[in-house]
DNA sequence: AAATCGGGGTT
DNA sequence: AACCCAGATTT
């Protein structure tokens, strides 16, 4: 392949992004918490989603002081819905850790902004330049698809030893004058104009670049390898009523949803019919002995990895108190205190299909 | 190096 | 349905 030039590539895509960037909320802000903020809502995240997600965790946590003295079940209620919790909870972690420190700002430099829970190369570099100016490159998602396309690199995109490959490319590339710019100008490229699916060619500032475009083959990249399949579960969860209240439950710390509330349940294993399996499941997760009443709700809902069925059943308490295998805590609740609590989404399904059921 | 960790939008 | 998203951490 000839030399490439970055200089007059810089120019194209800086210019571009001048005049097409979006109006996005962090980019109006030059405090380094919020981009931080911002950084650690979009790992993973469409812009659309963090925007509301964004505003109402600054207004909540306006510094890293406010987050830190913050209980965990606070920054998780902002959190909720949004998904992979782990990031919430690094982020209070790190914001204590600061203040722990004796200190009240986001770390100036890499080394030591590195450090912290939930900062890996991504966010580092991301934060790292836009906020202090250092010039470390960014390599996400949207700039490893554009990268594959500009220099035809067959390294499929979803395999971790690659990663080093769209790394250095990204670093010949980077302008050192203002990599934060520059770096959000190639995340913006990709977001709406070098797309997965039907890329904007042009549109495109770069095109000329573009050893895709060049060769015609622009949908031939980026080359990734194919995902397995996902397998599915069936769940049986119990709607444990103890006089006008109801019982819910904290999941473990570490894991899936950590963190999060929900009813008692567990797995439908093979023979087992749903609502004997929610029985079981109640009496080992919180040693009450139930009796099964009418199924409630069936609840469908999809995680990356696999995705579920959920049957609520009606519950009641015939023999037994309270002795929490696995669960961090419970609490006996009226329905209209359910907004008090972060609940993962499968289970503000089953409240959205109780409510359709039983009208008020 | 692969698996885990959510949820929603797009195609 | 499969893919994708401003990835990090654990195994």
């Amino acid at each position: 392949m000839t030399l490439f030039s970055a200089g007059p590539f810089q120019r194209r895509l800086l210019r571009w992004y001048t005049a097409h960037q979006r109006d996005l909320p962090w980019r109006r802000s030059k405090n380094p918490y919020h981009i931080w903020v911002s950084e650690v809502m979009l790992q993973q995240t469409q812009v659309a989603t963090v925007v509301d997600y964004y505003r109402r965790f600054l207004q909540a946590f306006p510094d890293i002081g406010t987050l830190a003295v913050a209980e965990l079940q606070d920054v998780l209620k902002l959190w909720e819905g949004l998904g992979y919790y782990a990031r919430a909870a690094n982020l209070h972690k790190a914001a204590r850790q600061i203040v722990a420190g004796g200190k009240k700002r986001v770390p100036r430099t890499p080394e030591t902004f590195g450090r912290l829970p939930g900062v890996g190369d991504y966010i580092n570099a991301a934060v790292s330049s836009i906020a202090f100016g250092h010039p470390l490159p960014v390599v996400d998602g949207n700039v490893k698809r554009v990268l594959a396309r500009l220099f035809l690199l067959d390294e499929p995109v979803n395999r971790p030893s690659n990663h080093r490959v769209f790394l250095e490319k990204a670093r010949l590339l980077l302008a050192f004058k203002d990599p934060g710019t520059f770096n959000q100008a190639m995340m913006e490229l990709g977001a709406l104009v070098c797309k997965p699916g039907r890329p904007l060619c042009d549109q495109c500032p770069v095109a000329s670049f573009c050893g895709a475009h060049q060769a015609g083959r622009v949908t031939d990249f980026p080359r990734r390898l194919a995902a397995r399949k996902n397998p599915h579960h069936h769940l049986a969860v119990g709607l444990v009523k103890k006089g006008n209240r109801f019982l819910i439950v904290r999941r473990p710390a570490t894991g899936l949803l950590a963190g999060l509330w929900e009813m008692p349940g567990g797995r439908v294993e093979k023979p087992e019919n749903p609502a004997d399996a929610c029985c079981r499941a109640v009496l080992e997760s919180v040693g009450l002995t139930v009796f099964p009443g009418p199924r409630l709700a069936r609840v469908a809902h999809a995680y990356t990895h696999f995705k579920i069925t959920m049957d609520l059943f009606a519950c009641d308490v015939v023999s037994g108190r309270v002795k929490r295998n696995g669960y961090q805590a419970h609490h006996w609740i009226r329905m209209k205190d359910i907004g008090q609590y972060p609940f993962h989404r499968a289970m503000h399904k089953a409240f959205a299909a109780l409510a359709g059921a039983l009208p008020p």
